[in-house]
DNA sequence: GTTATTCATCGTACATCGACGATAAACGAT
DNA sequence: ATCGTTTATCGTCGATGTACGATGAATAAC
């Protein structure tokens, strides 16, 4: 019921309609999408400098990077003081590549 | 503050975050998403054939597929007595090329 | 030990979402 | 004219999202 098959080149990938929406539900706000162009930028990064970068209270940063974690797309690692936030680059690529196939079955 | 410049291969074309990002609360809900695929399908829709597809009430529908249309992606006439929806091929295509320009920026 | 820094979490306040039923308008059919 | 169908919109209710300040824990520096 949840799930759409595909006309897709990649043999038999279901895209699974609940796990896609929740991607985009954690892309679903302008401050999320800087904070991971930032993090793709550099390698990793502290929560302190992304509240440097942009104009947020550090409680806020922390809730938007807990939402991207939640969502698989960047990586957590707490480290001594300062944490490690890193993108999962793979998980990204993951989510392109199902977001594109659903895509384009939408407007072949 | 809010553009980003992307590497891609289709020159100058930067992105407008919180233009992005409304694009993505737009299919931020299964419920969404399985109705633009359903569109997708079928040519033109009425509300009333989705809401025979799909076990929701009228007005849940009509919200959902107003969300579709606010967002630029559904097309919509009212016609006679039924109303015609039908995809903005176009402007998916479009969303998915930004989708993917800004994606892959995150994990090359 | 004391202090300063960094961070996650909690609590709060407000806005928005998502579902539904009810309703009114438009229209075809009788 | 009346009835049934289709649809958008309104109101409501609970859940969720978003922002902030406050707080406490962990740790580096002194």
């Amino acid at each position: 019921m949840n799930n759409v098959d595909i006309p897709s080149k990649t043999a038999g990938a279901a895209t699974d309609l609940p796990v896609l929406a929740a991607g985009f539900a954690a892309l679903a706000h302008p401050a999320r999408l800087r904070i991971l162009c930032h993090l793709a930028r550099r390698d990793a990064c502290c929560c302190r400098e992304i509240v440097d970068t942009f104009e947020l209270a550090q409680s806020t940063v922390s809730q938007h990077l807990k939402v991207l974690v939640d969502a698989g797309l960047v990586h957590y690692r707490p480290e001594n003081r300062r944490s490690r936030y890193m993108v999962d680059r793979e998980a990204v690529a993951r989510l392109e590549e199902q977001v594109s196939t659903f895509l384009s079955c939408c407007h072949v």
